[in-house]
This record gives structure tokens, C-alpha cells and sequence, in this order.
DNA sequence: AATGAATGAGAGTTCATTCAT
DNA sequence: TATGAATGAACTCTCATTCAT
């Protein structure tokens, strides 16, 4: 860990730089010259702050997790009920990931590159879901049901939605993707009298 | 391509032999040693059927891709209607990565190594999936809406419950897995009377 | 050596198809399979006749030392003295290689492959220039001196004038770089009252 | 390019250990390793000055070219007439080539490797040639005619007299080879009264 | 005579990591 | 803290040659 504030510039300079690397690049296709170049400092000194490429790249995908949970979380903030909030996660979420695709690459990456911090984001992300719709069960809210599964499927519907309408192809707006998404599974698909 | 039964054999030898090692050991450890040892051939006999690593490796999205569709198609053959079928399907699904969780890993990683074959894969599965769910919304089966995303996030869905549900944890059987979810989408979140 | 009409005509074939492909792609880059492609017959059936890559290299560079000395040979026939039959030959030969650049690539590479066939060939080709000169000396055509040196120089001139003039670039007719040439070392740079 | 004198003093014992292997054993023959050995540095550190192994030859060839244009003009300079210069040249250069014939082999075998380099480095010796033979044509020491075939007549003559008497045999002294050349093209080979 | 599958030594190149300065 | 030269293991791919058919 840095200790002057000199430190402190370099580390962040190379945090950012192996973003941008790693996004553009993959991991594999990443060389350790290339976030030095990025972040104009030669090439040992990336030692002096992490201690391998694999590293750099954990404390990345832990960020990013973190950063992901964080703007989600704080735009569902204010809504009325957990349907509601699942359509405007889901919103913020899709618009969040346009503006980073890099996030979306380094993520789904490291479940090659760091199984366990792969597993322990979506394992995270899935016990905050599973204990909003418990919570939200618990108060009538929503119906009940093994909230577990349940919450898998939506962080999955979610992941595929943020890379088809948020990475690939642009062509629907975040809100109307959520607006289906969500319909889909607060209405359902069968058909109602 | 072979033109010799002893090279037909011999090309099959490598390509089980390529999906046991990118399964083991993913795309970048994998080596080609790796692959002509396990099928018992020499080093250069690998490169006599294929140009590259990465063509294999291509060989086998396609391959894997689709045998999983084949799967599907072939369990949900007899259902009575759409949201059986999507019941039926996505229980074979996950029971099908369970016995093969090589095809797992290696569409997954295909992302990175193979992006234009990780898309074909997807945007295949999704046009069936949207034409199906059209057909349905026709028959006056299901309710309608924007088949394009719904058949995302019915992808997502089931992509995201095999990875938990058949790969990493087999606490719940495919069977219920597949009726919470299905039930899910079919029913809906939204409480009713 | 074939004995049949029809392992005559492969054989010819192979030599033909090596000729082409030393030509095009030099030693090194020339490929048994790019010979036995363009011969249009299998691999295999390239060491039913030659026992090796070097084999058919130096066949070609006997061959096409052989012709190269034949042609100008039959050109210089007719000369009236030794002059003349210098610069007939060296137009004829400068002539010759623009028709067959590949016979200058192969017999020049030669020297790093087979480097006594290379020796051999301007060690036959200086020989006769001595004889030559020694006979027309003798016959007191010309001015007496060491014929050695004199045929070396005088090959040297044309090896780099039809390189030049023949390979190179166009831009002069090779009976006019032979005047040229042939007026230099017949009548002498240094003025005359 | 190296920053430190460390690394300065690493790249010329890597093209020292480069012009001796390559001298050796040829450029296809040559090693990577072979070079690292010679100059007693790693493998890996090679590439850390050059990208490839073509890379150095043709740093080596220009080297080299470099080197005996400098060698034969420091030779000349004192020479009082066009005619001398090209003796005293002629002689130079094959006592130069007598004592590297690395340089020799690489020069020609560049045309195989780098033939840009190739035509380069003869078409400079050529330019300046020509040059020369224009200037002591205009001075009225030498007679008039046509001075780009005359130079790569000449080129051509010490090209091949170094080769047969630098290189493959030495039965005659430089001094020796140049005066019979030399009077060759002076004098010229017509009789005279 | 002809085929083409199989072989395997061999070499160039990459790049994460180390370490002396 | 920062530098950048040095390291060497590792790996993909090539291709002349062999040989069973």
C-alpha cells in the first residue's frame, strides 16, 4: 500500500490504466507493459504495487463488483415497492453498462482468470436479490416462492438483457427494456382472462 | 478434411480429445500437446485437420452449440404448449450441463476467444426462442409483448440457473429449479387476489 | 530414374513445378507440397523421384547452368572475332535472364545451398572465358595479359549487368548496356590523343 | 534503442555475436540462441533490442554496407586520378573482403533475406560510381560514355574478383588482381598498333 | 508408381517477473 | 519510489521426410 501521496497517484494511475487495458484487451492479450505505458511509469514499478498480473486484476473485478452494486443500489433508493425497483435496478443497471463496457468484459472474464471472485460477485449480487424478495414476500408484496432460484433467474435475465441491449446492439432504450423484462416477470406469460 | 477412413478416425480422436483439454483446462492453458496426447497422435498430426488452437476451439463452439440446441429441441418435442415447453426445456437444460460442464465452460469462454462464434451461439438460441414465443403469442397461448427481449431474458434465465443450478451447486434438482423459474415467468411476482 | 512413359512425364512434371516454385518463393520458403501442388500430383510422389528438397534444388542449378551456357554458346557462334563475341554473348545472356528471372534467383541462391554447384558453374563458365580469351590472344585478336583474372572480371560485368538491366530495371535494351559494357573493356576508359 | 550505457554495451555484443553467427553458419542456419550464446546474454534479452531475427540481419547489412563504402572511399582519397582511384579501390576492397568474409556472405545472401537491402546497398555503391565517373569524364581524365551501365560494370568486376580472389582463393595478391582489372577496362582489350 | 496420413525435431517469439541501480 | 535491462520457461506452428496401403 502507497504511504505518500505520490504513491498514492501512481497506484491509482496504475488502477486505471489496467481497467482501460484489460477492457480493451482481455486478460490474456494485457501486457503488463501496456498499463505501465498507459499509466506513464516504467515498467517495474508495477511491482512496487501489485505483486502479478492476476492480482491487479482480482482487485479490479472487486472494484468494478463493488461499483456495479453501489450505482444500482442507489438508484432503486426510492422506489414505492420491490416491482418497482426491480424495473428501475434493472434500467439503471442496462444504462450503467453501456457506459462501461469494459466492466461487462472484465467481469464475465474472470470467471477464467479468478473463479472464486467471479463466484463471490454473482454470490453477492444474489443475496442482496434473494433478500429483497423475501423481504418484500414478507410484506405481501410480491408472491412467494423459493426466493433463492428466484433470484438467480432475475440477476440472470438482467446480465443477458445489460449485454444484448447495453453491449452488442443498442437498438432498444435501457427504460423499455426494463419495462418488458419486468412485465414479463411481475404479469407473467399466461394469459389472463 | 480427411479423405481416408484412418484420417476420419483420427479427426474425431482430436476433436474429443480438444473438448476434454479446453474443458480441463480452458482456452489458454490448454495446450496442443495437450489435445495429441490424449488422442495419441503426434504433435504434428493435430495441425495435418486444423490450422490453428483457435480453430478447434471454434470447431467445438459450433459442435457444442449445437448439441445443446439438438438437446433442447429434442426434450421439449411433446409439450402440450409454450410455457410446458419452456418448463420441460429448461429442466433438460440444466440437467444436460450437468453431464457436460466442458460445454459449459468452453461457450462461455468463447467470448474471448471467439466472439463472432460466442454471438452466433446466442443470437441463434434467441431467434428460436423469439420465434416460439411469437408462434405462442399467436395461438393466443401466452400473453403478448416484445418477443425480442423476452426471449433474452428467458436466455439469461436459463443460462444463468444452469451455471448455479448445474454446475456449481447441485442443491435443488433440475426439475424445481425449472418450476420456480418457469413459474416465474408464467405466472408472475405481482401478488393477486 | 523413371522408368515408364508415365513416370518420365511426372518426373518432368516435379522438375517443372520445382523450377516455378524455387523461382517464386526461393529455397527456404519453397514448400514440397507447393512443388507437388503445382505438379498436381501427392506429396508422396515427390521421393519416388528426388531423395530430398536439396536434391531437386541442385538437379535444377546443373540444369539451368547447363542452358544458360548452351544459349550463349549458340549465340556467339556466328562472332567474327572475340570482341564481337563478347558483346553478341552479353546481350544474348542479358536477353536470356529477363525471359527467366527464376534462373537467376536459383543459381545465385545456390550459393547458400548447395555452394559446389554454385562454384562449379562460374568455375566451368570462367574456364571457357579464359580459353577463350587465351585463344583469341594467341590468334592476336586481342591484347595479351592474365586470362584468369581478365574472364572473372569480365563474368562479374555480366552477372551485375544483367541483374540490373535484366532483372532490376528495363530501362536500357541489352544490345546497348552490351555496347556499352563491351566498349568499355575494348577500347579502355583512358583517353586517347 | 538502449537508455542506459548498460544496455548500450548489451546491443553491440548482440551484433557482434550476430555478424559472427550469421557469418558462420548463414541466415536460415543461424540461431536465435546461437546469437544470445555468442554474446552471453539470455534469450530473451535479444528481443529486447531487435523484433526479429530479420530485424538484426538487416541492421547487420547496413552495418556492413556502411563499412566498406567508408573502407574503399578512405582508401581512394589520396588518389591522384580516376583510373588510380579505381585501383588502389579494387585492391582495397578485396584486402578488405580477405579479412571478412562474413561480410561477403551476408551482403549476398541479404538478397534472399532483404532484398531491398540488397538493391540498396548495391544501388548506392552504384550511385556514387556513376558519380564519380561523371566527374572525371567532365575533367577530361577519362573517356565519355554512358556512366550508369559503366558503374555496374565495374561494380559487377570487383563483386566477383573479390569473390574469386578474396574468398575462394588467394593464389593471387589484391594488388595483382586490381592491376590486370584495372588495365582491363583502362586500356581495354583491343590491339593496338 | 502413386497416395496422403503421420511424424517430431526444431525454432522463433512472447512476456510475466526479478533485481541491481 | 522508480527505473528498465535481463531472464528463461513455455508454447505454437512448420515442414521435410517416412511409410503403410
Amino acid at each position: 500500500m502507497p504511504r505518500t501521496a505520490r504513491g498514492e497517484k501512481t497506484m491509482r494511475a496504475l488502477i486505471e490504466a489496467a481497467l482501460a487495458e484489460f477492457g480493451d484487451r482481455g486478460f490474456h492479450e494485457a501486457a503488463i507493459t501496456g498499463i505501465t505505458q498507459r499509466a506513464k511509469v516504467a515498467l517495474g514499478t508495477f511491482y512496487t504495487y501489485f505483486d502479478s498480473k492476476e492480482e491487479v486484476f482480482r482487485a479490479l473485478v472487486r472494484d468494478l463488483s463493488r461499483s456495479v452494486r453501489q450505482h444500482v443500489a442507489e438508484a432503486v433508493r426510492e422506489a414505492p415497492n420491490r416491482i418497482e425497483a426491480e424495473r428501475i435496478g434493472l434500467a439503471a443497471f442496462i444504462a450503467f453498462v453501456r457506459g462501461r463496457p469494459e466492466l461487462y468484459r472484465i467481469i464475465e472474464e474472470s470467471q477464467f482468470i479468478a473463479p472464486d471472485a467471479y463466484r463471490e460477485h454473482y454470490l453477492t449480487f444474489a443475496d442482496g436479490y434473494r433478500r429483497n424478495l423475501a423481504a418484500a414476500s414478507a410484506r405481501g408484496e410480491i408472491a412467494g416462492g423459493p426466493d433463492e432460484p428466484r433470484a438467480w433467474a432475475l440477476i440472470g435475465m438482467s446480465v443477458f438483457l445489460g449485454m444484448r441491449y447495453g453491449i452488442w446492439d443498442r437498438d432498444l432504450p435501457p427504460e423499455e427494456v426494463a419495462d418488458v423484462a419486468i412485465n414479463l416477470v411481475s404479469e407473467g406469460l399466461r394469459k389472463r382472462g
